[in-house]
DNA sequence: CTGGAGGATCTTTTT
DNA sequence: GATCCTCCAG
């Protein structure tokens, strides 16, 4: 490990710049540079001084990244320890640290500063502690701590916390924090926001009281560091001149704070590259600033800006349809991206009837493939929002049809897991309230929220934690009976574990704790037909324990690495967001739902107008250059959001396709297709041959629900409007009572009774179900 | 302090 | 429709 407080850095005996030992140098490096593209050499190759790199999709970024890291070290310009590499997410940074070696071998594990903004600032700060009131051990809170002190602090400020959400106040701070403000940069009105005002105030005590628990949430990685760099001159000039090169990957979504954290280290050497596109910047609501590409320029005079442009992974019919859609934003530094394959297959376009329909056309199209030999893990279904997702677990389920979720709930998320995560925190840090709220009662001990409260206000009080003030206060009177009891042997327990904790080994320590503290017991106790399960996955997480030598850095990996990689080899279709797609490719990818209201999503159109729309776009241009060779775009008439039905207008991103590059439903194979706005034979997008007792009535309530005018206030009338199960009288289905009908997903069964155009119907196989009438067939005998 | 009932809410997500 | 959260009665 290396310790910046005993090294001054000197100049190593690297060769001259330019000089005959570098020439040497470089020709034992030339294969790997030999296979690359001009633009891509001239990034890799351009060491010194600022750099701009904006390589737009499918242009070989990763490998310009990790050539240029691995030219660094072969060049003998920097050893690993003084090149400072910094990625968004640790599967990224994974991935980089793998391609490296691959190209330079070992050396690669002497880069101890390649990791995510969040981890490497943690590293840093836990150094210096002290200089940002900290102790060296701090512990790193989640969301859910950060909620739960929130809570706290609103709780004790006697503000209304359901007119005031905790949430809303935890937002603000995030905000700030992105911006890179500490309380004491706000200005007075900047807590206007929240509480009337109080929102400054807030933000003041919620540091203060992190402090005192010794914590930062993640946001606090980056500020704090940021904080201590520009307090402490002589720190932050160990660390410019540490490193003698930087490399900041998926640039365009770095936000404020992480900008000047990183300018602020750049300034001493200047050898900074930072590789982004800007038409791929997705993260804009959570801080992300596109303008930090642009301000590169300005705050790095000089600055090398290198444009990647070549395409390799898509056919031009794909990359024609995403770089004109793209085009229709405004206010992006415009690249164009070309590629040399010529043929391919155009995208295709297909409207739909409702979600269900769109989920069997796109099951019945991977079928269709994999019969041809196509493999499932080459296709992706990449939707806007996850509720979009079940349709498909419904439908592949149904065809027997293997899938994978990708970016699901993950592992350590999960209930059972943050609570034995908890115990485990508390452990090793009893000053952690949050954790040791969160198991205070978890099994059930019968201390409450009186007693709950009574432990904060007294910690406050006291300027100590709940921990230290559960201890002082079941020594007096203040807590009677069994809450007395059962707090102090619970505080006796932990203090007992902690002595254990150099003497036990991490995994022994974990289980005696889960054991004694009837946190198994619970689970073991619960008859749910979830709680096995918990209780595997309480196994696998001591297994996993053992991969670390310390309970200490077991835990300092999960506060950061919240992530553990799943079955990547089998072969399954994959399901994910668009988001979660970034960075990934598919020989087949299908985008469903581009309909108005939900792709545009309405949220962003209401909150961030014009911005929120471009966001949505680029959205839609990260979805379709994911594809290699064949993408699907569709939308349906109809879909349930909420629990309701609302019809739906195509998505103004459709229109946006150019028509040379897209095909609509060429073999008129789909006798229920809804044809795409501009391409429909008729001027009316919803005019079709379809025709069912709801599709007639989808066209009749059509006119009936203009979107209501936007009042005062933050909620407006969502553009998906036309309930079809509204009160409209002239709606009632066709069908009664009694009669037996066929349904495509549950089969036969009968109608119980009728709601509307809604049937509860009891199917022979499937059971009772609430079914929309217009999937359902009268059966006839005949 | 606990459990059930009713109510509000429902984009995206990493660290 | 489903879930999470809050409130109220025991």
């Amino acid at each position: 490990m290396v310790n910046a407080t005993s090294d001054p850095s000197p100049l190593p005996p690297g060769p001259k710049p330019g000089g005959i030992a570098e020439a040497a140098l470089a020709r034992r490096a030339a294969p790997y540079l030999e296979s690359l593209n001009e633009g891509q050499r001239t990034a890799v190759e351009a060491l010194d001084g600022p750099v701009l790199v904006l390589a737009g999709a499918g242009t070989g970024k990763t490998r310009v990244l990790t050539t240029r890291l691995a030219h660094l070290l072969n060049t003998g310009r920097a050893r690993p320890g003084e090149i400072l590499a910094v990625t968004f997410t640790n599967k990224a940074a994974r991935e980089m640290k793998l391609r490296i070696g691959d190209l330079v071998g070992d050396v690669v594990e002497g880069m101890a500063w390649l990791g995510t903004f969040h981890s490497i600032g943690a590293k840093i700060i836990r150094r210096h502690a002290e200089l940002v009131g900290l102790k060296p051990d701090f512990t790193i809170l989640d969301t859910d701590d950060q909620i739960r002190l929130l809570k706290q602090l609103i709780k004790a400020a006697d503000v209304d916390e359901k007119r005031w959400p905790a949430r809303q106040l935890a937002g603000l701070i995030d905000h700030w924090k992105n911006r890179g403000l500490s309380p004491g940069d706000l200005k007075a009105d900047d807590g206007f926001a929240y509480a009337g005002g109080r929102g400054k105030e807030f933000y003041t005590a919620y540091q203060a009281r992190l402090k005192v628990l010794n914590a930062a949430d993640f946001g606090d990685l980056i500020l704090e560091c940021l904080r201590l760099f520009r307090e402490n001159a002589d720190v932050l000039a160990r660390y410019q001149d540490r490193f003698r090169y930087m490399l900041v990957d998926e640039y365009q979504d770095t936000n404020v704070a992480q900008y000047l954290w990183m300018r602020l280290l750049a300034q001493g050497r200047q050898n900074i590259a930072c590789v982004g596109d800007d038409d791929q910047s997705i993260y804009g609501w959570r801080g992300a600033e596109v303008d930090n590409i642009l301000r590169f320029e300005k705050d790095f005079p000089g600055a090398q800006v290198i444009r990647l442009e070549r395409n390799y992974r898509s056919t031009q019919h794909i990359l024609a349809a995403a770089s004109e859609l793209i085009t229709h934003n405004e206010g992006r530094l415009g690249k164009t991206l070309h590629t040399t394959s010529t043929d391919g297959e155009r995208v295709q376009v297909r409207g739909l009837w409702d979600g269900e329909e769109e989920a069997r056309m796109i099951s019945d199209e991977i079928e269709a493939k994999h019969s041809k030999g196509h493999r499932l893990d080459q296709i992706a279904i990449l939707v806007r929002a996850s509720f979009q997702m079940r349709e498909f677990e419904d439908r592949f389920i149904t065809a027997d049809i293997p899938y994978r979720v990708i970016g699901g709930p993950r592992f350590y998320e999960r209930q059972e897991i943050r609570d034995a995560i908890a115990y485990l925190q508390v452990t090793a840090n009893p000053d952690n309230d949050l954790k040791f709220e969160r198991i205070i009662n978890t099994p059930r001990r019968g201390i409450g929220p009186t007693t709950v409260a009574l432990l904060a206000s007294s910690a406050r009080a006291g300027e100590t934690s709940m921990f230290q003030a559960a201890r002082d206060l079941v020594q007096t009177d203040e807590i009677r009976g069994k809450a007395r009891t059962t707090l102090a042997s619970l505080t006796a327990d932990f203090v007992r574990w902690r002595g254990l904790i150099d003497t036990t080994s991490h995994t022994e320590l974990a289980e005696m704790i889960l054991e004694e503290s009837g946190y198994t017991d619970m689970w073991q106790q619960d008859r749910s037909p979830a709680a096995a399960g918990r209780l595997e996955n309480l196994k696998e997480l001591i297994g996993q324990m053992e991969e670390f030598d310390s309970l200490a850095g077991f835990l300092e990996h999960i506060s950061l690495v919240m992530d553990t990689e799943q079955d990547r080899d089998t072969d399954k279709v994959n399901l994910m967001t668009l988001h979660s797609s970034k960075g990934l490719e598919f020989d087949t990818v299908f985008l469903p739902g581009w309909e108005e209201g939900l792709f545009p999503h309405q949220r962003s159109l209401d909150e961030n107008g014009r911005a929120g729309l471009e966001e949505e776009r680029r959205l839609a241009y990260v979805g379709i250059t994911r594809a290699r060779h064949h993408a699907w775009i569709s939308f349906a008439a109809n879909r349930r959001v909420h629990g309701l039905w609302a019809s739906a207008i195509p998505s103004r991103f459709v229109d946006e396709l150019p028509a040379s590059a897209v095909d609509v439903d060429t073999d008129g194979n789909s006798g229920s297709g809804v044809a795409a706005s501009r391409f429909a034979a008729q001027a009316d997008p919803f005019s079709s041959t379809y025709d069912t007792p709801g599709w007639r009535r989808a066209q009749a309530n059509r006119g009936a629900f203009t979107p209501v005018p936007t009042r005062a206030g933050p909620r407006r009338a969502p553009l998906i409007e036309g309930e079809l199960v509204a009160s409209s009288t002239a709606a009632a289905s066709q069908f009664s009572t009694g009669t037996r009908i066929f349904h495509l997903k549950f089969g036969y069964g009968t109608i119980l009774a009728v709601d509307g155009n809604k049937l509860m119907v009891e199917f022979e196989k499937a059971g009772r179900k609430r079914v929309l009438d217009s999937f359902v067939e009268e059966h006839s005998t005949g």
